[in-house]
DNA sequence: CTTGGCACTCGCCAGGAAGGAGTGCCAGGG
DNA sequence: CCCTGGCACTCCTTCCTGGCGAGTGCCAAG
């Protein structure tokens, strides 16, 4: 176990590294915080400390900086979130009132993070999964086309083209929809297979087809995980990230570019708290020199999609969490009072 | 007026030096393209073609480097459109012909032309002020309180949550959604408002309040250009850009993270053939050194919407033109097909 | 366990020299 | 009149060198 003393070199370290952005040595540290021992002291705690593993030498003769594991301990153990200033909170509030759709929430939210953070931001539009039914719309588009449109709670908005197998009168079509939505509006998307399953049944042999038709879709409609959007927001923000450019900022941008990696990535994170993954504990190995915070949010108790940040692994966490915590509780707010 | 061979040792310059990223010199020049003429001559020439603004010296004894002079007579004069070969038309019909709805068509849109140009890519969504509408629907939400949706033939729906002055009964709801769409169904957008000026005199006086606030948020939803949507994709290869990097990159991630600028980026296009805006012709300060190469594209015979590419003024004008015209070109033909 | 002292390691930063690519100009030839 | 080869010149780039300084590890003493 480390002492106390040399929890706190560690600490001193982790912020002025990620102040300075170079590799901190034992007298600066004993200048910039009171540790009111000497620098050879400081020496002796770096050497244990990088035995341990949390903290490397980029070179013999520089300074020390943090290793992932270092950072690990850091957020563990050392570092509080740090709330917003009021006037923070008061702009973030302002801000997301404003938003006149979903889109519009979570694009703002997307830049919110991004400005708060100076880091690039992440937010999953709520899912699908998570959420309940609000209304579902049938149109006719040809005698044998309809389009399916399928409205949450959450405000967003699916639509589908189906195909039927024979032509589809007019009022069947109500017929369909007014059932339809009488079973399933206000419940779970979970629930919604075993509520139409036997609905096929009480229409005519000739209209099964189309009915069942719909059916899949929609059910296809309600599963397909993959259909998980997500807006991305601060991309310049990666400029910052350290002048050995190319190389760090490429592999960044194309993980960013698949969505499909990012879902992977805030799915990973648990469902509730803050989870915060740093370097090589992401998965995706164009994201081992970053870390992301990420965290639920959601319109009530419960969490319906996450959000939250990439950047480097020297980062400002406790600001960056105390951000992302505080978007996070804000969107949730105002997706509530929709 | 510059003789034809000048013209050709300006071509000549900018394939070199589009194909080295470094200035081009004469011997080098007289070396890779069989000019039939001397170094001495074509230092004449290149003497002449910097007098005229279209090349120039990044210092002294160093290669000529094509200015966005010589760049715009390159594209207006001197290059041909290269066709894409067969196999990567099929790949591109084949790629687009798997998209399942418009986001799909877009998004993959995007992916296909940042591939292919290896630069980013925008893709405008179809835009509403050009398309007619397919279908209005209004869900009764609460008593007060309905959701208008709105599905274009492009296949784009919006949505809007409309608070209502008076609770609004369901079956005038019916009334009413029957009456709109059956006079604006199939309507070109500008068309619209004249076609349902008159509708609230048709109800009873109560009513008259809600089926105004619904029409003006139906007009608004309408003319609403800020929400003309689109979607980026390839920014990574924007690290392909030289290695002087962030002051290079980064006011263009800035540009193209404000949807406000590419929109008007491409709204300056011209609406029909293609556009290419070299360097300080685009007007925001973050693109000057890049190129923006855009077409319209469309369903029809008219343009809907526009998709291009942002790149390094040195790009292979020839290539992306090719590109960016054939991927419009079948992305037309998948909307018509819908 | 802490501290000051001390030798040592290396990265970083001028300063200078060598190399080379490219130019401009000029005089001669078709 | 235009093209060509030759030549001197410019100036960027690269490499090397030496000095500087930050930082370390180790040691002996308190």
């Amino acid at each position: 176990m480390l002492s106390e003393r040399r929890l706190e070199v560690l600490r001193a370290i982790v912020q002025d590294y990620v102040g300075t952005e170079e590799p901190v040595g034992s007298k600066a540290l004993t200048e910039r915080h009171n540790l009111q021992v000497s620098p050879a002291t400081v020496r002796n705690d770096m050497a244990a400390l990088e035995e341990e593993g949390y903290i490397a030498q980029p070179h013999t003769s520089a300074g020390r900086v943090p290793t992932d594991k270092g950072y690990r301990l850091f957020v563990d153990k050392l570092a509080d979130v740090k709330p917003l200033s009021a006037p923070e909170r008061r702009a973030i509030q302002n801000f997301l009132d404003g938003a006149v759709d979903l889109d519009d929430v979570v694009g703002r939210t997307v830049r919110l993070l991004a400005q708060l953070t100076r880091q690039v931001a992440v937010v999953q539009y709520p899912s699908l999964s998570r959420s309940t039914v609000r209304h579902v719309e049938l149109l006719s588009l040809a005698p044998a086309r309809l389009m399916l449109v399928l409205i949450t709670d959450t405000g967003r908005v699916e639509q589908r083209v189906v195909d039927c197998p024979a032509p589809f009168g007019e009022t069947s079509l109500a017929d369909l929809r007014a059932r339809l939505n009488s079973r399933i509006v206000g419940q779970r998307f979970s629930e919604v297979p075993g509520l139409v399953a036997d609905l096929p049944e009480s229409f005519d042999l000739e209209e099964r087809g189309t009915v069942s038709t719909v059916l899949s879709t929609l059910l296809e409609t309600l599963v397909e995980e993959t259909e998980e959007r997500l807006m991305i927001g601060g991309t310049a923000n990666l400029t910052r990230f350290g002048q050995d450019f190319p190389l760090t900022i490429r592999p960044v941008l194309e993980a960013l570019e698949e969505q499909v990696v990012l879902l992977k990535l805030l799915g990973e994170a648990k469902d509730s708290g803050m989870t915060v993954r740093i370097g090589h504990e992401n998965a995706h190995e164009g994201l081992t020199s970053t870390s992301v915070v990420s965290v639920g949010y959601g319109s009530g108790d419960e969490a319906v999609a996450k959000l939250g940040v990439v950047g480097p692994t020297r980062m400002d966490y406790p600001g960056t969490m105390g951000a992302v915590r505080a978007v996070a509780r804000y969107v949730g707010q105002i997706l509530a009072e929709n």
